[in-house]
DNA sequence: GTCTATACCCGGATAGAC
DNA sequence: GTCTATCCGGGTATAGAC
């Protein structure tokens, strides 16, 4: 699947990604591209094969980027979750336009390298403990926090940490899944 | 600010969600939208006066329908936070175009009508017992959960209801926030 | 590896006749 | 309230010369 690629299409990728996060997605076009490359359009087709393979490659230098933020914090002694919310969203928050390219679309696995989703997921599915449906569950309540801030639905001005505080508690505080109601776990 | 529509733009706008949920966001184009109505394209800025009103208007008779579905299910006995998410995510995969549309930007809120975003958020508050940051968490952890679904984030193939379960378990366990560990209060 | 030229398609929106 | 004609902009991508 994903090929590798020559150092120029590389920095070709690499100035793909700054003008999409300093301009925003519908500014990532061929044109745009090329005039910051300072050459036209028609010849980043050398280099690439199209705009999608373009895309893939900044998807997947990003997932690389958050694989990193993640690994460069695992083991620092912080309560993971905690962690693990604060390095997700920071990353989030710092890259806008990445991160939406990045989720806003089904995931073009055949174009990315192998491994790499794994790689950036391992961290949460550690912080919860290793149970698989909570890692996903905690990743939505992530994924939904940002989001919600990146698209301006929590009330203006209003401080986003308390509902970040809610959930982070909620996917930390019990051991397991009550049966019904109530009755939380004492830890002892 | 919303200003009211005429009956025509009012049908103009039905016309539009059909082509907007069969067809994708893409495909909601003036050209389409005229083609669907047997006018031409130009025509249609006599009833709405551009494309961010026609839009606009989507996204509030989603809304209503949104709030509709809620309203029709509280107080129906069964667990308040449980059937919310169902609600919503029934809502949410029935119309993943719209709901798209009505989550992907910042709302128009000055082009649509008064209270009705308060309306839709009025169940879910409700149903985690009132306290706001417990409500915006909650409603983070639905939304992540949906859009996962919706851009298939989730592994191919798997049943994403442990996980939802998980979620709707972790708001509905604690009565408050802890102050570090997991030192749940008693109701009483 | 870059260029020019071009094909082909699409979009939102306005003016003015009827 | 609909039409035609049009403006002006944008996009991905290919062919072929240098």
């Amino acid at each position: 699947m994903a090929k590798p690629l020559t150092p120029r299409a590389r920095q070709i990728v690499a100035v793909a990604r700054e003008l999409l996060e300093e301009e925003g997605a519908e500014a990532l076009t061929m044109r745009r591209l090329g005039e910051r490359l300072g050459i036209r359009a028609a010849s980043l087709y050398k280099h690439l094969p199209n705009k999608a393979a373009l895309e893939a490659a900044i998807i997947a230098v990003g997932f690389e980027d958050a694989a990193a933020a993640f690994e460069a914090v695992t083991g620092n002694g912080t309560e993971p979750l905690d962690t693990f919310a604060r390095v997700y969203r920071a990353f989030a928050l710092a890259h806008p336009h990445l991160y939406r390219l990045m989720t806003d679309q089904p995931l073009p696995r055949d174009l990315l390298p192998e491994g790499l989703e794994q790689r950036a997921a391992a961290p949460l599915l550690q912080a919860v403990g290793g149970d698989p449906a909570r890692a996903r569950a905690a990743f939505a309540f992530a994924h939904g926090m940002v989001m919600l801030e990146l698209t301006q639905r929590l009330p203006p001005g209003e401080d986003p940490w308390p509902a970040w505080r809610e959930g982070i508690a909620a996917f930390r505080a019990r051991a397991t899944t009550p049966g019904q109601r109530a009755t939380a776990k004492h830890p002892h």
